[in-house]
RNA sequence: CGGGGCGUAGCGCAGUCCGGUCAGCGCACCGCGUUUGGGACGCGGGGGUCGGCGGUUCAAAUCCGCCCGCCCCGACCA
């Protein structure tokens, strides 16, 4: 490609609304354009990126048995209505009509698709395993897009689908998923950590997330150094500190003006904020069949404890939870500040673990002014359901090894979940088997993002002049700058790279030597060659590593050679870092 | 959805408090010339409904109201 017929321009400055570095590295490198919050055109650099990273996936795809295909984007909501996800999902589903006045699904994902698809392709356990997959848009209206690429509305997404008889065979593709993942990650040079997740609003038993650590990341994981357990927050277990056994004492009702927060309160009466229980009010909307009931949630952790509130509403079985009102707790006759288990009408108590455990607790009393010491679980209080719905914290002991664990922020580039049969019951997707018996076929889902992949990429591989691209996922290998008295020569070597099959960037531009070499720096490609009247006059062309400082003479007749070995040689750099990875599930 | 910030040329910004030569600067872009190994220089030039609508006023980028858009933090989410 020559450089001068470019469809995008490079910027020296990055616009004021990016902030992370891959964001404004590939806006100013021209591989994106921003067209609304969460929404970006793929420029032709960032395109031919993609598409290397895409092609990656599905030489992994392809290579654990898997064929592709490629489902609609638009869905008739009937789909998502039979499975119940078109009440489940709130906003962040994109909704609208026909001309005939039908309601429409722009996809979030296609369980949906993929299980009508089985049930009208599969009816036998001859037909089974099967593994599909598709690379294709999703739109999910998230409330907050941010970071560039890393967290958008409108994404492409490779996502595969496995079709098994049973669980054993679920897992089985599970598996090669895990240890595909991580080959396609390392194939980007990409580090990756595979961490337990919570399965979200995809249903099922078992989930991995991908994590790229890296402090611009929006998850937060909690980890062990010493027995290498990691969870995301949101899911993250830990061993409570128990509390000191004593003997149940009476309750007692104690005067605590103005001390409405816990660490007002554990000052107040001189205790530690583990002796007091902390209420927390939320409103839930719980689905029942078709229809959605909003319930008063009132949840109870220690005091030296915080509610977390994914915890919370997989304990609820909730669609959706929301901090309470001040209205709605006064109306089941709790008092914010100083609210109280005890005496409470219409709300669903929710305890956590540790709860019953510790005795003789601070509580309010249901009045402006006062709180209850010594309130016991059991005794002066019952809970509908007791369940851990306490957040881990930074120092809180790890649930494996009992060691204080660390946190670090990551991106998820990809999940994997093992569904079961969630969509497939619901839309009787089932086959015969052996006996003739006609059961569900058992699913997995497993998704890459390709632009976050991208973008965590580009997060990795930089420095303060541009991006610095592995060469699995370069738009181009090599970038040949031509300086003065080089264009014959430069133009050659172009030639005869492109014939050889080498994807090359010509920088044939009126530009200042400056410029270009800020230019070559800035697109990242992974080698550079100069060619000038000075490198010609000792019959060489510069050739230079984006990665690396040191310029290295090459005589002329070498250098189509030496590029060429040298791309291989990257390329089998990158493929060096494929490994087995060992498969955890108690991770 | 809550909190904060922003919207003036493709990008970065000044001007807004205090209404009136404020339609401006740098980069980018076009022409000519010089320059040519790390974002060159000179001369000349093109480009903006000042986010939109409404209001106040003799007069609005500037004041008021409503709306839209974008970014950050939180909630939420893959």
């Amino acid at each position: 490609m020559r450089m001068s017929n470019f469809f995008s321009q490079t910027l020296r400055e990055a616009p004021a609304d990016a902030e992370v570095v891959s964001h404004k590295l590939l806006v100013r490198a021209g591989f994106i354009r921003q067209l609304g919050a969460g929404i970006y055109t793929l420029m032709p650099l960032g395109k031919r990126s993609i598409d290397k990273l895409e092609d990656i996936m599905r030489d992994e795809m392809n290579s654990i048995g898997g064929q592709e295909i490629y489902m609609p984007v638009v869905h008739p909501a009937d789909l998502w209505k039979e499975t119940n996800r078109w009440y489940e999902i709130g906003d962040e589903m994109g909704r609208f009509y026909d001309k005939n006045n039908r309601d429409m699904v722009l996809a979030l994902t296609h369980e949906e698709v993929v299980a009508d698809l089985v049930r009208k392709e599969v009816q036998s356990y001859r037909q089974l395993p099967r593994l599909i997959y598709h690379i294709q848009t999703k739109w999910r209206d998230d409330p907050r897009p941010r970071a560039g690429l890393i967290r958008v509305r409108e994404f492409t997404m490779k996502d595969s689908y496995s079709l098994d008889i049973d669980e054993a065979g679920l897992d089985k593709q599970y598996r090669a998923h895990y240890q595909a993942y991580f080959n396609i990650f390392n194939r980007c040079d990409l580090p990756t950590v595979a961490v337990k997740s919570d399965v979200g609003m995809m249903g099922g038993s078992l989930a991995h997330e991908y994590m790229y650590l890296t402090a611009v990341g929006e998850d937060t994981l909690l980890f062990s150094e010493t027995c290498g357990y990691m969870a995301n927050r949101q899911i993250a277990t830990f061993q409570k500190p128990a509390a000191e056994k004593e003997k149940v004492k009476p309750i007692e009702k104690v005067a605590t003006p103005g001390a409405k927060t816990i660490d007002d309160l554990a000052k107040f009466l001189d205790v530690p904020t583990s002796k007091t229980a902390k209420a927390v009010f939320m409103v839930a909307k719980i689905t029942e069949g078709q229809d959605e009931v909003e319930k008063f949630i009132f949840a109870i952790v220690r005091g030296d404890m915080e509610v977390n509130e994914t915890k919370l509403v997989n304990a609820l079985k909730a669609k959706e939870l929301r901090p309470a009102l001040d209205e709605e707790i006064i109306a089941v006759g709790a008092v914010p500040g100083y609210a109280s288990p005890i005496g409470l009408k219409d709300a669903l108590v929710v305890v956590d673990d540790a709860i019953p455990d510790s005795p003789n607790l601070v509580a309010g009393a249901n009045e402006d002014g006062y709180h209850f010491r010594n309130v016991n679980y059991g005794r002066d209080y019952e809970a509908e359901i007791v369940a851990d719905i306490a957040a881990a914290q930074e120092g809180d002991l790890c649930p494996n090894c009992g060691e204080p664990m660390s946190v670090s922020r990551g991106v998820e580039v990809g999940n994997i979940f093992k569904l079961g049969t969630r969509y497939t019951e619901a839309l009787g997707s089932n086959y015969l088997d052996k006996d003739g018996k006609s059961k569900p076929v058992v699913m997995g889902s497993y998704g890459i993002g390709s632009g976050r992949l991208l973008a965590c990429v580009a997060e990795e591989h930089n420095d303060e002049n541009g991006l610095i691209w592995p060469m699995s996922v370069a738009p181009y290998h090599v970038h040949i700058v031509i300086l003065r008295g080089g264009e014959e020569a430069a133009k050659k070597i172009y030639s005869e790279l492109k014939v050889d099959g080498i994807e090359v960037i010509l920088d044939d531009r009126d530009e200042s030597p400056g410029v270009k070499f800020k230019d070559a720096d800035l697109l990242g490609i992974p080698i550079r060659l100069t060619v000038s009247e000075r490198s010609l006059k000792e019959n060489s062309v510069e050739f230079k590593l984006r990665r690396e400082d040191e310029r290295k003479s090459i005589p002329l007749e070498k250098i189509i050679e030496i590029v060429k070995k040298t791309k291989n040689e990257l390329v089998e750099e990158i493929s060096q870092k494929v490994s087995v990875m060992p498969y955890d599930v108690a991770n």
